[in-house]
DNA sequence: ATTCTTGCAAAACGTTTGCAATCCG
DNA sequence: CGGATTGCAAACGTTTTGCAAGAAT
């Protein structure tokens, strides 16, 4: 999502952080990805501004105040995705394209099981993973 | 479930591993529970019997003969459940209870997803998190 | 003999934290 | 001033790996 300076600084005031040049760099790194980014990744759009300390704290700070989601792709790391319509993911087990899938018809399962068991969802997590058209054919080769 | 010791034999041996000690004592350990156990809960039913080391290559080479199923509740680490019956967890935030959730109503999306763009998805991972029955009541008060 | 398996130690990796310096209202 | 923010360095927890010893076929 393209954003310009007074939109991120805005944002971040509205959620109570002070614009400073380190989160206005880190948001704006995420802002403009369509896929969900590791903290290396983060790290290496904000080059050495930003040390990696820096970036930890600020992005779970923005998981907090609800800027990002934290997303995890079972690498043994977390990710972190600007938060828009809420969506869930078909990641590529070949090329490691990220694809977004909107509907995953989880609310009928979560008012079934608040019926069953009595259990209240709060979040709920879904990844896909398999292979995108492309890597289908290569892999089929 | 439980198991013989010859139960676990067999099931290794049709698995191509051999049965040795090791083996036997993590895959008991695992097949003797009903939530998923993170390493460090193996290591502590196996005693000093196994070195940290084998039960992390042990339990990951069950999970590619499909022993186990490794699974993630973003704690930033993994854990590693006995296979039977698919399923996916709903998991609370406060006591940290695990229920099963046997039917998620992926496979439609799944279909839906191959249609629309083609993804074929070959692994999902569903995890609900909330608060169980017992944990809202507490929260409430 | 040859392959598989294990223990050991070390390292790799992602992440968190204590502390001091700094910034800013 | 006083609280929030950052850099730095160090530690932490999880996981992986190289290598040699040991077991099994």
């Amino acid at each position: 999502m393209r954003m310009t300076r007074n939109d991120l600084t805005e944002l971040l005031s509205s959620k109570g952080l002070k614009p400073t040049p380190s989160r206005l760099v880190i948001l704006a790194a995420c802002a403009g990805e369509t896929i969900p980014l590791d903290v290396h990744d983060v790290a290496g759009k904000v080059g050495d501004q930003v040390h990696l300390a820096t970036v930890y704290r600020t992005l779970e700070k923005f998981v907090t105040v609800g800027l990002l989601e934290r997303i995890d792709f079972q690498e043994g790391k977390f990710r972190y995705e600007f938060v828009h319509a809420h969506h869930h993911h078909a990641v590529c087990g070949n090329c490691g394209k990220v694809e977004d899938v909107t509907d995953a018809g989880i609310e009928a399962i979560e008012s079934h099981i608040k019926k069953n068991s009595g259990f209240l969802v709060m979040k709920h997590t879904v990844e896909l993973f398999g292979l995108c058209r492309n890597c289908q054919q290569r892999t089929h080769i």
